[in-house]
DNA sequence: TAGATTGTTAATCGATTAACAATC
DNA sequence: TAGATTGTTAATCGATTAACAATC
């Protein structure tokens, strides 16, 4: 006869940590969204059923997608509401609020900066860093504004790990090994640029283009087909 | 002995198109960047080994991904670079610029208003909307703000059909409800609201939530890896 | 107990990668 | 011809989905 350990939410063995799927990463803050909305309409549980219908995936991803945080739900009753709530927030770290900057208080940088929704996200934005005098001293929705020059200083003293990259596609390559130089350990890149990073700096790039492209092809092969029934029709 | 026609490019039978496989179009503004860098040198043609290598890529998947074009590279020389360029934008659908509204003159919608790239993209920003009656009458970064209630009048007389909503999430419904309303086939959703949309429109998000989690959560493994780390030593 | 819902195990699906013949 | 590089066919990998026993 075989005993089995319990082993839940066993995310390493000796060659380093298991992975948790990016799909199922990039699905969480949807099923944090709702379950806050959950919580506040006052319900305990929530079956995998109910939020596959709300989010329009399938009831067993939403398990198995649920399953990387570690937490089980009840068969017969679902998830608990709250401790589903903790569970996610925890997982990607959004238990405590993350300090950040932002590189570039240009368009971008300062509606960035402006985005009141990053406090649901655990993100506190706390200075905005620029090269441009007439910004330097100012400030962008109540952030500071400092000289680029004093991002190694301050990340060092204010113990900040993120930085939000919001310069211009030339300044971008610049302005990212500068933020490496200052001990950043993570950097939002919202420029177009492929970033050449030293490894053990996570990049993660916000798309944009990659987000139109799959839009406008969409839209492209939409037109061309009601040509094709035009056509057809006539 | 059996004849066999030759059908390149076919992506569509009896039961509709063959999509395009989505992260293979999501690559493909990478390409188009790096060979208008090319073009700009000088190079006439390119070997898929060379765009992986600068991309970070497998050229088996870069000759893949291309192939989605319907475009042949030439064995023993790769691809034509002028050809390439001109492929991807057709099947992007930015070979002609994309006449586009953005709803909602706040932080967001003024920053992408005055974003350059977008001309990169095919894209061609032509007004703003907005309820706010400060901001009606106004130019922003060079392009007019209209009040809303004008948006189904304006874009059936300019035969716009791709709405950029950058309103707040409270408003985000609702206005993607008029954008329908007005005719608009496509919304790119800068919002962190999951739109409910009928059928046949073409809705894309710009999920910022989704690529923070992302973030946020290797921040937090390595965060963590780093304290098991340190608690290994002492 | 009966009904609801979970988590596990296996099957399917789609994307990536490997091997290599075909071609310039 | 020899070297380089493509496109095809098959293998691998990872994510999604299906089926269902276990559990409240």
């Amino acid at each position: 006869m075989t005993v089995h350990m319990e082993l839940s939410h066993d995310n390493h063995d000796v060659t380093g940590p298991v992975r948790a799927p990016l799909p199922t990463v990039r699905r969480l803050p949807a099923y944090l969204g709702l379950l806050r909305k959950y919580a506040v309409e006052g319900a305990l549980t929530i079956s995998s059923a109910s939020i596959a219908a709300e989010l329009g995936l399938e009831p067993i991803q939403v398990r198995k997608d649920l399953q990387i945080t570690g937490l089980s739900g009840q068969p017969g009753v679902g998830f608990s509401v709250e401790a589903l709530i903790d569970a996610i927030e925890l997982f990607l770290g959004w238990d405590n609020a993350t300090d950040a900057f932002i590189v570039g208080a240009g368009n971008l940088g300062s509606a960035l900066a402006g985005y009141d929704g990053f406090a649901l996200y655990g993100l506190n934005i706390v200075a905005l860093f620029d090269n441009d005098p007439a910004k330097v001293g100012t400030e962008i929705h109540g952030r500071p504004v400092f000289h680029i020059d004093r991002l190694i200083d301050l990340a060092w003293r204010m113990h900040v790990h993120l930085g939000i990259l919001a310069v211009s596609s030339t300044a971008a390559q610049q302005a990212a090994d500068l933020m490496a130089d200052a001990g950043l350990q993570a950097v939002w890149n919202f420029t177009p640029v492929q970033l050449k990073m030293t490894d053990g700096i996570i990049v993660e790039k916000v798309d944009l283009a990659a987000s139109l492209a799959v839009l406008s092809n969409r839209l492209a092969t939409a037109i061309k087909d009601k040509r094709g029934v035009h056509n057809a029709d006539e």
